[in-house]
DNA sequence: AACGCGTGGCC
DNA sequence: TGGCCAAGCGT
């Protein structure tokens, strides 16, 4: 492998992303601070595609921090819809309040205050700051650590763990201009989410491939077993199934009719809109327990509302 | 510092 | 088919 200069794979990788980079709504003319800080909450461990339509609808029924902020938490849960981790959206419509009250109703223009609203951790806050206002920040990604971890440090995959030795790396390689920065940003992640992806890489198409450590080494096996993600049977699956009930729900719905197996359930037929959802829910064969502790789980995390009425998204 | 947290497409 | 994976965050 032939060294490359930094400058020169600034140069390539760029290159290679005003060519090739995907055309996504949150990168056009019409992009403003906050449909930039909506995409990175929706982006958040979801694909680009699930995000697509759901982000359109968003931001015309609330084109501003202010417009979220005014409705209940609820109609933001409701408007999430299948894109997973509601709690993201329980965190967006809270951040949408912050932004109100603490900051004249505009989404902040730096990574430190950005970090200070609910659901922005380092990387939406570098995010944020960089693509909605051109800040340079050392923004890291699930790509950006891919595509460093082969090009330049020669691994198949990054640490289980994101590293303060990752984060050093990224800051060495950032471009010194800010406008630069920000390209060079986009670009790699770009690069990891097309070309240097996780499983089958399309090294051909890479405009780094000459320079890539991991592929001058042989492309070796990763040092690690990723760890599965566990699905059937947990909790999770559970809080999922009752969140798709509540959602769909146009009125309350019973504790009962939620922890009870249809069996024995032995109650007047539940709203309409409820049937589908509730018969995905028990399909589960969750005991009664398992039941109760997800929805109690729910309440307790604020994504449902119990009342004498019966369970709902809050208000 | 591991772990829990949704969902669906892909090979 | 089912495990793997996707622009992470909070605890």
């Amino acid at each position: 492998m032939i060294p490359v200069p930094t400058a020169q794979l600034h140069r390539r990788v760029i290159g290679w992303f005003d060519a090739e980079a995907r055309d996504l709504p949150w990168r056009g003319p019409s992009r403003t601070p906050w449909a930039v800080m909506v995409s990175e909450f929706m982006l958040q461990q979801t694909p680009v595609v699930r995000v697509l339509p759901v982000f359109a609808a968003w931001l015309d029924r609330w084109p501003g921090p202010a417009d979220l902020a005014a409705v209940p938490a609820g109609d933001a849960l409701r408007h999430w819809g299948r894109l997973g981790y509601p709690r993201r959206a329980l965190r967006l419509h809270a951040a949408a309040g912050a932004i109100v009250e603490h900051h004249g109703g505009r989404v902040p223009n730096t990574a430190a205050e950005l970090l200070t609203l609910p659901g922005v951790g380092t990387y939406t806050a570098a995010a944020v700051a960089a693509f909605a206002y051109g800040k340079r920040e050392t923004v890291v990604d699930t790509n950006i650590r891919r595509v460093h971890a082969r090009l330049v440090g020669g691994d198949a995959l990054p640490a289980p763990a994101l590293t303060a030795a990752e984060m050093r790396r990224a800051a060495s390689l950032l471009p010194a201009d800010d406008a630069e920065s920000v390209q060079w940003n986009a670009a790699v992640m770009e690069l990891g989410a097309l070309i240097c992806t996780a499983r089958a890489p399309k090294c051909s198409q890479c405009p780094v491939l000459d320079a890539c450590a991991w592929v001058a080494a042989g492309r070796p096996e990763p040092h690690y077993v990723p760890r599965g993600q566990a699905w059937a049977g947990t909790d999770r699956q559970v809080r999922g199934a009752i969140m798709g009930v509540l959602r769909d729900a146009a009125a309350p719905v019973i504790r009962e009719v939620l922890v009870t197996n249809p069996v024995d359930l032995a109650l007047g037929s539940p709203p309409e809109t409820v049937v589908t959802p509730l018969l995905k829910l028990h399909r589960l064969n969750a005991s009664r327990e398992q039941l109760e502790r997800s929805l109690d789980g729910l309440v307790a995390d604020g994504l449902a509302s119990e009342a004498p009425a019966g369970i709902s998204l809050p208000s």
